[in-house]
DNA sequence: TTCTAAAATGTAATCCATTACATTTTAGTA
DNA sequence: TACTAAAATGTAATGGATTACATTTTAGAA
């Protein structure tokens, strides 16, 4: 593998001259720029990252940690990111840590190891505080779900705004029993749509009933939405609509009305949240929350991207807007 | 940020010794070792990655060029890609390439600037050569898909023997007008496929008709999958049985079906492949192949481990089983 | 106690690109 | 032609960890 050494020796230059022509430097004439390109294509020179990376105290590589990058919200959100990166001549190093919080921190540690500049975070929980002493060092921003006391910048759509979306859109639609499938995890996002039901209801007088409250296992999983819907509707005054804080756990709920023969939307109303592949490949199609996933990912690099130039009077919460589409698991009420 | 130097002083030693300690080099007194340590905690030293690599001539990375992480097919394999590598300490650097080869080879030129000790590739077309002039140099193993021509380590499926297995099944059951969804793509996995459906037909002295063969957009969609459906089913002699080269393919056939008011299994056979998370989440779960794609992540990092080791003897054609899995979406021919 | 081999530690070179500072070349002016 | 400022190029230090080789310390033998 050829060094720098070698394509000055082939040119007949310093190694300062071609470092000069390698970072683009003006002050080269052009005849030796000439000179010292065609010396690395003899050579097929590149620069070696570490060497470069050392001096530059540098990576060009962030760094991600993701839950599960098998879920097709995050790998949305990964992808965007992704891109936005490789635009700005970054890589992304993926750390999948299947929501274990000691592989986090061994993730941040690339930081100290300078194995990479920043970090996205796609599931900080609500109330996990120990990223703050990586934020003070190290440029982090955390996407899609935050910690509630830290100032770390936040890339995320507004949830509670969305929950009431939904609420108003279904008491809308004459509901009254009202249910929701959320989960015991440790999300804003969670915490926050329920709120949103919570709120909801309560603002339309509607009267908050526990039993219509169920929690899906943390992984919000098909089989966890099928069992708390197979719950929900075996009640004595069973719901007409759902409000689920996934397409997934809609897609369980609207599985177990259909075991149970209980017709979506017709006897049922499924709401489901995220819109990611699965909500039309199927009747019904399932009315949801569309988060721009790709969006988030790539707004969430461009922050990082911000934060690691040291700009100033970066907007450290950001809101993208979601969207609300209304297709085939809504309906009014047919009393 | 502390260097081996400010740890050699603190701990009143040489740079040499600290980084015996760094390393387990056993030469060191234990209770030197001791007073390094306490050091390297006072000051929460931590390495300086671009340097050790500088010096190693190592990176711990490896690089997996992906077409699109999106792809649960894909997004499972990255996952045990990522776990494995993990294991052995490497971090996976992830190039998400849309199935462009300029952005695969861009990828790949990072090891020649080494930011990464191998590469893992998970959709090699199965007429592309270029990829020879890398593997000369670098550690490279190709998983799931792989080019024919090239004796480059690959990780797979037996792709041929789970078509066959797929058209035993179908011909058992009765079915003579036999239909296949496969795709433009340049994959040897849909190529073998192909020839597995068309070998059986012949074998069981079934004739083949092109009608009878559809392709697919290059994305596998479930788009195209419904609308190759609709073709399929439209004709006046239309098959009895669809075998779709992807799950995602036979979700849309089956759509495709419900629309033009045809049951499955009842009327239509329709069996997919891969067997990612879709395959039960709605009647009828689909009959399908599965492959074991988190293992084929997890092989393809040992072997390419094996090939950064400079191993001897690797075996450079693994084929991990696949599973036949029966479930709703066939059943015998009701003439 | 003295000597020797083994153990422990230290010194300095090395990996390779970048860059501050130094020197040479060039172009333009007087 | 002589001189100066600007342009072009070169020299050598730098970044931080590793490691070959050198030196010192220690333990055990005589």
């Amino acid at each position: 593998m050829a060094t720098i050494t070698d394509v000055a020796k082939e040119a007949n230059v310093s190694v300062a001259t071609v470092s000069r022509v390698l970072n683009k430097k003006n002050s080269v004439k052009p005849e030796t720029v000439e000179r010292v390109q065609k010396a690395i294509e003899k050579l097929s020179f590149e620069p070696n990252m570490s060497a470069r990376n050392l001096r530059r105290n540098e990576t060009r590589v962030i760094l991600i940690i993701a839950p599960n990058i098998t879920n097709p919200y995050y790998s949305h959100i990964l992808a965007g990111i992704g891109d936005a990166a490789n635009e700005s001549k970054y890589s992304a190093l993926i750390y999948n840590t299947s929501g274990d919080i000691a592989r986090e921190k061994a993730g941040l540690e690339m930081l100290k190891k300078k194995r990479a500049d920043g970090a996205i975070l796609l599931a900080n929980g609500m109330n996990s505080t120990w990223i703050q002493e990586y934020s003070k060092e190290y440029p982090i921003v955390q996407c899609s779900e935050y910690a509630l006391k830290l100032d770390i910048p936040r890339i995320s759509i507004d949830n509670y705004k969305a929950a009431t979306d939904v609420m108003n859109y279904v008491i809308g639609l004459g509901h009254k029993r009202i249910a929701t499938i959320s989960s015991s995890n440790n999300y804003v996002s969670t915490a926050l749509r329920l709120q949103g039901y919570l709120d909801s209801l309560k603002c339309h007088d509607l009267e908050i009933h526990k039993e219509y409250i169920s929690m899906a296992s943390v992984d919000y999983s098909f089989k966890s939405g099928k069992s708390c819907a197979y719950e929900l509707l075996q009640q004595k005054y069973r719901p007409t609509a759902i409000f689920c804080i996934s397409d997934i756990l809609a897609l369980g709920a609207i599985t177990a009305a259909s075991e149970l023969g209980i017709r979506v939307p017709e006897d049922l109303t499924v709401i489901g949240f995220d819109d990611v592949d699965n909500t039309t490949m199927f009747h019904p199609y399932i009315t949801t929350i569309a988060q721009p996933c790709y969006e988030l990912g790539k707004e969430s690099f461009r922050i990082l991207n911000a934060c690691m130039n040291d700009e100033k009077g970066i907007n450290k919460k950001i809101v993208l807007p979601h969207k609300f589409i209304i297709r085939e698991s809504s309906a009014p009420i047919s009393i």
